[in-house]
Order: structure tokens, then sequence, then C-alpha cells
DNA sequence: AAGAGGCCCTGATAGC
DNA sequence: TGCTATCAGGGCCTCT
């Protein structure tokens, strides 16, 4: 679920939900995340409010009134719900009962003053992290990679990266220190745009198919955006809403069919790289 | 330094 | 109906 496009679909509309809203109240019910939950996680949020919500590459960042920051990757499977305030008015603690959500694997719960915010992930890839000042969040940041959508991802710094690289180009767009916000979904996707083979080895990139992985991958994630993100399996926004740019997919999940590139009479073939599934046209893509 | 592989975890689905 | 195997949107760690 959660590529850059998603997490931004999500950073959106927390955005417009719980910005200068105050932490009433935290509850952890399961500290086991990918890193285990800082004993002094309840302490650290209660009574701060949000000043800001950011997004660096998938990773929520939300900045807190006192300068200390909240980073959350919702990993593989995590999700986040908010609940409005009367649907949990005259409940202490209410995980999504009426509706069709899910009520396992509610990890954190945040109460604001409007709003109940539900950490969900079943498989619990997911995890957060609190900073006590900018300098240590930037720090942590420094292994990230720039992502499409910035400027810093530069043709030279893409061809310079690549020189000597033998690992194959779908590999290094999934390598978060090389280029950042980019999954297993949209890594397909961009390379059918670019008509590339997905196993082609990066130093044998010409100029112009770095050229075009860098215009394609920030055109296929704005567009990703723009639809709302992807939901396969059960990705929704924060209301409980599915994107729509699995509508859009070309190669994803389309083994078999044929592709749409133009003037291409190819078929999608499946390939698993480095144990992870992988969509391409073997007509087209070079 | 770069690359390959194991591992963390639950749930949906396919096949017997 | 129930068992087992395989596969999922990610990324860290270790070993060579």
């Amino acid at each position: 679920m959660p590529e850059l496009p998603e997490v931004e679909v999500i950073k959106q509309s927390l955005d417009k939900k719980i910005k200068f809203k105050k932490i009433t109240k935290v509850l952890v019910r399961n500290r086991n995340l990918r890193f285990p939950v800082p004993n002094n996680f309840e302490f650290f949020l209660k009574n701060k409010k949000i000043n800001k919500i950011s997004r660096k590459s998938k990773y929520l960042i939300f900045h807190l009134n006192n300068n200390t920051f909240l980073i959350i990757h919702l990993g593989m499977t995590g999700t986040i719900h908010l609940n409005s305030k009367k649907s949990f008015r005259n409940t202490n603690v209410s995980f999504y009962g009426s509706s069709n959500l899910p009520v396992k694997h509610n990890h954190i719960i945040i109460f604001f003053e409007n709003y109940q915010f539900i950490y969900n992930d079943p498989r619990r890839f997911g995890f957060i992290k609190i900073f006590k000042n900018k300098k240590n969040l930037e720090f942590f940041f420094n292994d990230v990679g720039p992502e499409p959508l910035n400027k810093e991802f530069k043709i030279s710094y893409v061809y310079n990266y690549f020189k000597k690289k033998k690992k194959c180009i779908k590999n290094f767009l999934l390598d978060q220190k090389f280029v950042s916000g980019i999954g297993n979904i949209y890594a397909s996707e961009i390379l059918n745009c670019c008509k590339i083979n997905p196993s082609k080895q990066a130093k044998k990139l010409s100029k112009i198919d770095i050229k075009k992985i860098k215009y394609f991958s920030k055109f296929v994630l704005s567009k990703a955006i723009q639809n709302g993100g992807s939901s396969i399996r059960d990705f929704k926004n924060t209301k409980g809403k599915k994107g729509n740019y699995q509508n859009e997919f070309k190669v994803y999940q389309r083994e078999n069919l044929n592709c749409l590139n133009k003037s291409c009479y190819g078929k999608i073939k499946k390939k698993i790289i480095s144990k992870r599934s992988t969509f391409f046209c073997n007509s087209c893509q070079k």
C-alpha cells in the first residue's frame, strides 16, 4: 500500500483535520512494531499540539509545538484512520465497530480534541520514532535519498550514481538510499513508461534512459497523488475511502494482458527480481 | 563498497 | 472442512 503517493494522500487529509489540534490522550495497545514503541511515547505526546504535518519519501512527520518531532512509517500494511469525535463521544475507546474498518491490529490510538487517530498495522512492519530536536530528525534522514518530486533528483546525480553499478535498474528504484518514495508497484509502472527493461544493469543505461527515469518517476508519482493513491487490497485514506490509481496501472498485476504503450503489441510478463514480483512488457521494454 | 539473502509478521488465497 | 504452501505495498541486518 503505502508508497510515496499514498503517504502524501494521508498527509494531506491529516493536515486538514488535526493541524493545530491538541493531543489529549495516547493509548498504545501493542508496542511491538518494527521497532518497539518507546516507553515515554505517551508522555512525549500528551498535551502537545501539532504545528505542522509534512512528508519525506514514505515517512509522515508530525511537528509538535515544542519543536519535537514524531515520524511514522507505514511499512507494508500500515493505515491511519480518523474517527470524528461524534463517533466516540460516548465511549472511552472506540475502534471503528460500526463500519467495515478493521477492529484488529489497532496498535496506537491518539486522541485529539476533535478526532481519534488510529494506527492500524496487521504485519507490524511499520514503526514510529520520536525526536527531541530538529538536528536528530535531520540526522535520521541523512540516509534517505532524494525523492523524484524534488530538484535534487538530478540527471547528473543519477548518471554518476549508476556509473559502476551492476545491479539492475529495478532494484535501484526500490533502493531508498538512491531514490526515496518509490515502492514495488510504482517501480514497475515507471519502467514501463520509460520502456526500459527492469533487469537492465544500471551502468548500461544511456543518458536518454536516465532522462526518462527522472521524468517518468515524477510523472507517475504525481499522477498517482492526483488520483488519491492506489488501492490494492485495502489501502484507504483516513476517511476509509479508496484511491483510484490502481485503475491506471499499465503493468502491475496485468500479467498476460496486452501492453498499453502506443503501437506496442507485446504482452505483460511477470518476473521475480530480488524476491519481488516485477511486471514489464518484454516487447517494448528493452 | 556493493550485492545477495535472511528475517521481521499476519492474512488472503490456492491447491490438495 | 481443514490442512499446508505461497505470496503480499518495506527495509533492516549480516555475510561474502
